[in-house]
DNA sequence: CGCGACGTTGATTTGCCTCAACGATTGTGG
DNA sequence: CCACAATCGTTGAGGCAAATCAACGTCGCG
């Protein structure tokens, strides 16, 4: 999912000093694609999701950041390229926006903060290697328990499409295998 | 794919002296499943594929590394718990480990090294969200031509059953995909 | 109250997997 | 140097999980 990377300490304090909050109504996008990402946000409140939107319309959704997430696009701040990743609340939420420089600023002045990032890449990046794995090898049943297993909290207030967009499944699919989980109550609740 | 990360300057002299080069035969395995994870490693020269096994029996192919890649576990190495993919020398390669402790002290010790590092996380993260996009949006044929137009360097140099494993598809597939290419030479060579 | 989004259910299609058999290539030991 | 085995890629037939298309009930909101 997104980096997850709770800030604590003296680091907290930091990144507030630079950090501009944000709030954001319902709907409400964060970061838009054909954009060049100037900031991350850190979500102190509310729900959101990352997606992409293809040629012929169809969205598919990325990641979610809940309270205590980074929402980021970093390679592409990085390099300067169109990001093409929208950010939108799903609920009314708040957010930390920090620059990209300042974060670049912190990274080269505040060694802790650089291991951090890193840290926060590694679980970013392990989270993704456990979804293609998932994509590989399951089927929509084992990867929909597989997430409600592993985000719970998503599970219960993002919107089922959403979740079968995550999934990378049809949202009838989605409905289709809930079904039968109720109907024949899986092992392991 | 792998992190890319070309170290240079004075950081290659740097990893150089505390890495201890290994010879692997074709075949051969850098890491298994099941170890706590205690180097990571750059291919110097060679060809490698990391790879998990399923209880089932099927291998799942996550990346490839060639010359100038890192190979690695970052997350089970730090977490100190057991990885569960498999490091095999595709070709007879050369690689540099460095050890997972002499990494956390230059992490620690060299404020350039833990961003160098977090930037070639970065670009893993943005490759593994590709390849998820892909996987989402796309047939086998189209994915395996982003993979010529991505990696054909890999493409030379892999057998096609590992191609075919990569990409998610049955061997038979990604045949089948080629004979259609050929017969119908797609735009964009 | 009526409209639109959401979830559900059914019918049909389809892309890919599985199983199976067959040349071609590699490489290994006699 | 050659026979043999093993691996790899190819091709065909059949099946299945999930996508697609379509219709309907429900809920929340204006």
């Amino acid at each position: 999912m997104g980096a997850r990377h709770p800030l604590s300490d003296e680091h907290a304090a930091l990144v507030r000093s630079v950090a501009k909050p944000l709030k954001l109504a319902r709907g409400q996008l964060l970061q838009r694609a054909g954009e060049i990402p100037e900031h991350s946000s850190f979500v102190v409140q509310g729900l959101l999701r990352a997606y992409v939107l293809e040629e012929d319309g169809r969205e598919h959704i990325l990641r979610f950041a809940a309270e205590g997430w980074w929402l980021g696009d970093p390679e592409h701040a990085h390099t300067r390229t169109p990001t093409s990743t929208f950010f939108e609340a799903i609920e009314p939420s708040l957010v930390l926006r920090i620059s990209h420089r300042d974060h670049e600023r912190m990274m080269e002045s505040i060694p802790g903060h650089a291991i951090a990032y890193a840290r926060g890449l590694q679980r970013l990046a392990a989270a993704r290697e456990r979804w293609i794995l998932g994509s590989m090898s399951g089927t929509a049943e084992q990867r929909y328990r597989e997430f409600l297993g592993a985000y719970p909290t998503f599970a219960a207030r993002v919107p089922q499409r959403m979740i079968a967009s995550y999934l990378g499944v049809a949202p009838e699919t989605l409905s289709r295998v809930r079904r039968q989980l109720a109907d024949r109550p899986g092992r392991r609740a």
